[in-house]
DNA sequence: CGCTTTTGACCGGCGC
DNA sequence: GCGCCGGTCAAAAGCG
């Protein structure tokens, strides 16, 4: 198989990516957020009637914010309108939400979140390496009080997308990248073959100089270490740390959805 | 040719 | 108003 066909595969391996259910999930979940908060529920007082409504209505309300094909399924993250970044939750980690839509969920259920970027600390061979998205860098500047520059990256995944990241090494440690991601993409993760075709040029280069099989290697051990060593800025989601730390992973790195549901209902017991 | 990175210029927010 | 700082833009160059 030719190149060109090998990616055209890929390409529809996307495509052919629905997860209609886990996306019910997710909007289910978002809008028990919503109606615990009084004031963003005075806004929607029709959303009365069935889930599957809701979730229409909520869909169709965020159509402005969010530029998506109207073929296309939302999935794990999108746009919301200012007044709803309020409630927005914190993900365990940007990765793998599509087909993992409870971690969303249990970090939703821990504590809504009032800040709008999420920092992760990266112990790795590279910041621009650290997830499955496509980045494209667009500018760096050195910083006040640190040795190292600022890096800025927009995903360059799909057109529209208004997710960004900011990579800075930590002057502290030299081995330990600080990844700043703010906004949300509006499209699905692309599928781990996917997001070497579409990854930087770096990647290429490392995909190509080297075997693939290496590439995958160096980005599953960052995955471990991104989704565990994730920080947050606010401090009262210490528990959470503690208790992501403390999590058993599966071998790709992620937590499995049966440890999620046990810290869910463990939440809930709580609440 | 299309995509990327690089890098100086530009802009807006903020403090003085 | 001015200067500093961080974030973004956009032209140029590199690469496959």
């Amino acid at each position: 198989m030719d190149e060109l066909a090998f990616l055209m595969d890929w390409d529809l391996e996307a495509i052919n990516e629905t997860p209609t259910t886990n996306t019910n999930t997710y909007f289910s979940q978002l809008f028990s957020e919503l109606q615990h908060d009084e004031l963003l529920f005075a806004n929607f007082p029709e959303f009365s009637e069935t889930a599957n409504v809701l979730i229409d209505e909520f869909q169709e309300l965020c159509k402005p914010f969010y530029p998506l094909s109207s073929q296309t399924v939302v999935t794990n993250s999108m746009i919301l309108p200012k007044e709803l970044e309020e409630v927005k939750e914190i993900k365990v980690s940007d990765q793998k939400l599509a087909s993992q839509d409870l971690q969303v969920s249990a970090v939703s259920k821990c504590k809504k979140s009032k800040s709008k970027s999420i920092v992760k600390k990266v112990t790795a061979v590279d910041g621009t390496l650290c997830d499955a998205w496509a980045w494209r860098k667009y500018g760096q500047k050195p910083i006040k009080g640190s040795p190292y520059p600022r890096s800025y990256y927009r995903c360059s995944s799909s057109k529209g997308c208004l997710a960004k990241k900011q990579v800075e090494k930590n002057h502290l440690d030299p081995r330990v990248y600080l990844v700043t991601y703010t906004a949300e993409h509006n499209h699905a993760q692309p599928t781990r073959r996917n997001s070497l075709a579409g990854s930087t040029r770096k990647n290429n280069l490392l995909a190509t100089n080297s075997s693939t099989a290496r590439l995958e290697k160096i980005q599953d051990e960052v995955t471990v270490m991104t989704s565990v060593q994730m920080m947050v800025k606010d401090e009262e989601d210490h528990h959470l740390l503690e208790w992501l730390e403390g999590a058993q992973l599966c071998d790709d790195g992620w937590i499995p959805n049966k440890e999620l549901d046990e810290y869910f209902i463990g939440l809930d017991k709580c609440q």
